[in-house]
DNA sequence: GACGGTGAGACACCCGGCGTCTTATCGTCT
DNA sequence: AGACGATAAGACGCCGGGTGTCTCACCGTC
């Protein structure tokens, strides 16, 4: 019964934040929405609004990294299991509306969230769900590293596309990922080869 | 170059309004969407948030009576020009997108504008409005009475519709007209008379 | 009857928006 | 060039209202 008092006033808030946006929505306006008093959201989520604000975030990031896992299903090898995530993760951000509203608002706000401030949560929230699938194919330590590098990787992309790369393109992100991820040697051809890179420092115990 | 900056105040007072609420907006936020600076915005409208509301509540009512009046070009007799009156006015205040969002969000604000305090200013503008057009028919006094009686009737039939009448429909607002404006003999036909009501108290001098 | 959870409200704090004023700067007109 | 009006930028005090914390009363459950 917690958790569905967590849920309501985090359904509350976003609503709110749609409504008026980040900085003008009121603890007030969400305690109504959510139909509880200030008090219960105040133990519910100590601290108030950034408390909120922050067990939003880490809600949102949820289902969208719920979404990409699930479009890895079939993913057969390191590389076809990377460039899923890649393009399912760029398409996803693209097609988020509320994301383009508060980037067309806001633009400073989300850089930051997207790449000082909430990168560490990301991180560390990524790390969690794809890890294990990365270790069916590579160590612990690599998947750690494979899945930061991503993350930082698809952000940057995301927020300035390039030219070069349009990682919502499964090509683009293949041919990333074999150039600048999984640097075998340059001249691999188009065989889906599941080679493990050169770089594996240690083997799994 | 005044009304220039006035008119543009106001827009981005508008555009204010639609993006944050009317009582989240701030006037650094307009200032910033209008290009100025707060002092300019405070010369043109001295008294601030009030008398920057009220003007842009006046503007946005000059430009709905000017449209109603466009449609009235035609009228031939009294009847004609009231009916159209009525059915404009009512159509357009059901397909005012802004209002409809404001009467979701807020509608005991705008209940209070359009029946409270935003009265006497409605009947003010009305009156100048429609008020020559009505003395085509009958005499100064009679038009300042039927305009402030169809102001007052188009109001509050919009914010609580009635069963009865709907006077988006030409033959509802007829026969309202008929029944409780030009009350003649209530047995009065179809055919289109111009007869002006038996109650005329005074005659054109 | 004890107890956990909730609503309602009081309280002090303080941020930030408001309205006013001053000063410097720019463009225009004479 | 000099005078003048309009504007931008910023400082200033004021105050409303949002915030976070606390207390108390109430309700349903065990």
């Amino acid at each position: 019964m917690a958790g569905d008092l967590e849920a309501q006033v985090l359904d509350a808030t976003k609503g709110c934040i749609e409504r008026w946006g980040v900085e003008r929505f009121t603890i007030a306006d969400v305690c109504r929405a959510a139909c509880c008093s200030r008090a219960t959201l105040y133990r519910a989520f100590p601290g108030g609004r950034e408390t909120l604000l922050e067990a939003l975030r880490v809600r949102e990031l949820e289902t969208f990294l719920t979404t990409v896992r699930l479009h890895t299903d079939g993913a057969t090898d390191l590389e076809d299991l990377i460039v899923r995530c890649m393009t399912v993760a760029t398409s996803e951000l693209r097609h988020d509306e509320q994301l383009a509203t508060m980037l067309a608002a806001a633009p400073g706000e989300v850089a930051t969230q997207l790449t000082v401030d909430g990168v560490p949560r990301i991180v560390r929230l990524a790390t969690t769900y794809f890890t294990p699938l990365l270790e069916q194919f590579v160590d612990r330590d690599r998947a750690l590293e494979l899945v930061e590098l991503l993350v930082r990787v698809v952000i940057s992309y995301f927020l300035s596309p390039s030219s070069r790369y349009d990682f919502a393109r499964a090509e683009d992100a293949r041919d990333f990922v074999r150039l600048h991820v999984l640097s075998t040697t340059p001249t691999a051809s188009t065989t889906s080869n599941t080679t493990n890179t050169t770089h594996d420092r240690s083997t799994r115990p």
